[in-house]
DNA sequence: ATGGCTATGAGACATAGA
């Protein structure tokens, strides 16, 4: 079974290359963010005829996120579980949803940026970090199945950036955000691409500008962790890095694991 | 230190991304 994540930054202006890459690499579960669309704006009928069964939950100009299932041949449709984090009613952006899909649960996440630092922003980073946590902690405790994936604008280490100096600053490797990462991957999580690609350089995202990706000048921040009683499971990891350097891309990379599952 | 590029929403640039 595999599990894919993509940050796809703007479902409309992505459609074409999202379905491309789903009808090249069929993953089970597909989880995006960045749809940048409201909620009726979610092109519904174009997946559904991908072979896919959508659960999403939109915003007018930014964040958004979704889970396609693939149920063309047979598969099991998603089961929602939760719409947007728990911890704060008064928190109106769409970052957060989880659902069933064939026995495992899938949360799909977008973590906040969090630039410029310190600031407002990252405030709500390291507080929607601290809700994250929070549920991430019952997850755990549940004993369930788990893949915790999306983009989670932490650069985990040094070997996750083309140039750790140039980052020391930046929301995305400040020591807090990091911090906030290890304490999450503390509860024991498995992160699926290091613990599959222990000491390999590899990125999942390469900014839009100075040619970025053609200089390999990327940045590892989309994550797939999973939850002790699946890890077992894991098969092999691994991004479509052909993505990022086709026409009209997203800034990232999809991401993937391989599962044994359903566990024989 | 700055700016480089891309997307949305609006109908020109402002805002956000990372």
């Amino acid at each position: 079974m595999r599990i894919a994540t993509f940050n796809i930054n703007g479902i409309g202006a992505r459609l074409p290359a999202l379905l491309q890459w789903l009808d090249e690499t069929k993953p089970d579960v597909a989880c995006l963010q960045e749809l940048k669309a409201p909620q009726e704006k979610f092109p519904e009928m174009e997946i559904r005829a991908a072979g896919y069964t959508p659960l999403w939950h939109g915003q007018k100009s930014w964040n958004g996120v979704a889970i396609l299932a693939r149920t063309v041949d047979g598969g099991p449709e998603p089961q929602e579980l939760q719409r947007g984090l728990p911890g704060d009613p008064d928190d109106e952006q769409s970052r957060y949803i989880e659902a069933a899909v064939n026995g495992i649960l899938v949360a799909c996440l977008y973590l906040p940026n969090g630039n410029p630092a310190p600031g407002p922003k990252f405030d709500y980073k390291l507080k929607w970090f601290a809700r994250l946590h929070a549920r991430a902690q019952e997850l755990i405790d549940s004993g369930a199945p788990v893949v915790l994936c999306g983009d989670y604008n932490v650069i985990p280490t040094e070997l996750d950036v083309y140039k750790p100096e140039r980052w020391v600053d930046d929301a995305l490797f400040r020591p807090e955000s990091r911090a906030a990462f290890n304490q999450l991957m503390a509860q024991g999580w498995t992160d699926a691409l290091r613990a599959t690609h222990p000491d390999e350089v590899i990125y999942t995202f390469w900014d839009y500008f100075r040619n970025a990706f053609g200089r390999n000048a990327g940045i590892r921040i989309d994550h797939l962790l999973l939850s002790p009683a699946l890890a077992p499971h894991l098969k092999s990891a691994g991004v479509d890095r052909d993505v990022r350097g086709r026409e009209k891309p997203s800034d990232h990379a999809p991401t993937w694991v391989e599962l044994a599952w359903p566990a024989q």
